[in-house]
DNA sequence: TTTTATGCAAACATTTTGCAGTCAC
DNA sequence: GTGACTGCAAAATGTTTGCATAAAA
């Protein structure tokens, strides 16, 4: 199980009450999406989740609910989404400190690492573009340890 | 228009040669979705491409040529493919110093940039992990100057 | 002449949308 | 009770594939 500095219930709770204050409403299928990708090690596709959701949760979900959750997520910063190159978006929570990824492109594994140099190389580019940088997606392809 | 260190007819000249080498054949509309990715300022969508072959240079182009030929040239290295984020993917050529992306979230500009300093460190991040890297992405997502 | 490339249309995969009904507040 | 949320199915979008023909070597 994958490691997070806040407890799924201490982030649930937190998460519901932004929902109410923001005018939105909260639902079983917004709680099991997160669950869901609190608890998971993957990145998971929109389709993994509603399977998940479906046969693991026993939990009635819609391939549709699951898109317009991720994007509502995504708009509210909580998840983020990766793009593996195999066609379907993969997503994750976005409650651990910042990290980028490592995608092997023999074996498809994904690496997640942190850099501090590289976090504030970006700010100091971003300055200098007189560009406001507010995310950041980075990326290395090649071979993993297994693969080379 | 863009500015490369080689000249088109350089580029197409050396290009021509490899294809033939390796024992595919050339075609008229690999040469224009070359010439046209060359003389373009932006990234372009596989539709971009085929439109502008269609429309500017009256070149027959089916979507179909555009995606496998897309997936051939990346394949020999020859272009690389970026992902906006809003469901197509761009192409561009691979001829250039290698350079990373700025989006602007709001107007969706793209800003190009190099950092050397980054550069590095991503390969000293790809040695601490053992992890032999081939290319990478990095994509910083913001508001540009003129929208914040 | 052999092999690869092409355009077209159909197939496919992923994501979005319209709608009638349901649920949260 | 109002307005947001849901599942379903249909539609839209982006990409790939099969096939008969055309073009390159």
């Amino acid at each position: 199980m994958r490691k997070h500095e806040v407890s799924f219930e201490q982030f649930l709770k937190n998460f519901k009450n932004s929902v109410a204050k923001s005018g939105f409403k909260n639902s079983i299928q917004k709680d099991y999406i997160l669950k869901i990708l609190y608890f998971s090690d993957d990145h998971l596709s929109a389709e993994q989740i509603c399977n998940i959701a479906k046969n693991m949760y026993k939990i009635d979900m819609g391939i549709a609910t699951v898109y317009r959750t991720v994007k509502f997520f995504e708009e509210m910063n909580i998840i983020k989404s990766l793009d593996v190159g195999d066609g379907a978006k993969r997503y994750e929570l976005n409650i651990s400190i910042h990290h980028d990824h490592m995608i092997c492109t023999n074996c498809h594994i994904i690496i997640e690492f942190t850099d501090d140099v590289i976090e504030e190389q970006q700010i100091i580019v971003s300055n200098n573009h007189n560009f406001v940088l507010k995310d950041h997606i980075m990326t290395i392809y090649g071979l993993c340890g297994n693969c080379h």
